[in-house]
DNA sequence: AACTATTTATAAGA
DNA sequence: TTCTTATAAATAGTT
């Protein structure tokens, strides 16, 4: 989508790869959110930037994320 | 998107809601996909049907998933 | 399983 | 950097 074609590469300019990161990061959350209630489905969906912040996603309330360093557990309650 | 708006909310007929889970599973897949490698993200994604198919994405082989009932456990390596 | 009319996401630009 | 918009991409309904 968007103006030009994007080829699927990492992205060299810092500054672009962190817009694109944001937009693109929000969309993949809502369309997650959209599957899991169209469909009925249990959707989990973690998402690390490269300066490791935690982004996250579950449907209804059956998960618990937690993340410590490169770790990443999800626990049932 | 589509020839018509479609409502975010659980579709009632059985047919066409398994026909949209498997567009719309393949679409966020690759969604996941392009934004680790676009924006250097480490992404985990898992989806569980309604009938209980474990569907799953994860960037690079950082991750192992295993899924049994209800509980979902990523474990790294 | 394909198609295609539309909606939606988003790459650049302002 | 928040908002805009031209365009690419996803997909709802159809065949």
């Amino acid at each position: 989508m968007g103006r030009k074609k994007l080829e699927i590469k990492p992205i060299e300019n810092k500054s672009s790869r962190q817009v694109t990161f944001s937009k693109r990061r929000n969309g993949l959350i809502e369309k997650a959110r959209q599957l899991s209630v169209l469909c009925d489905a249990s959707v989990a969906l973690l998402v690390v930037s490269a300066s490791r912040k935690l982004y996250s996603f579950s449907s209804g309330d059956k998960y618990d994320f937690s993340y410590s360093g490169f770790s990443i557990i999800i626990v049932n309650y």
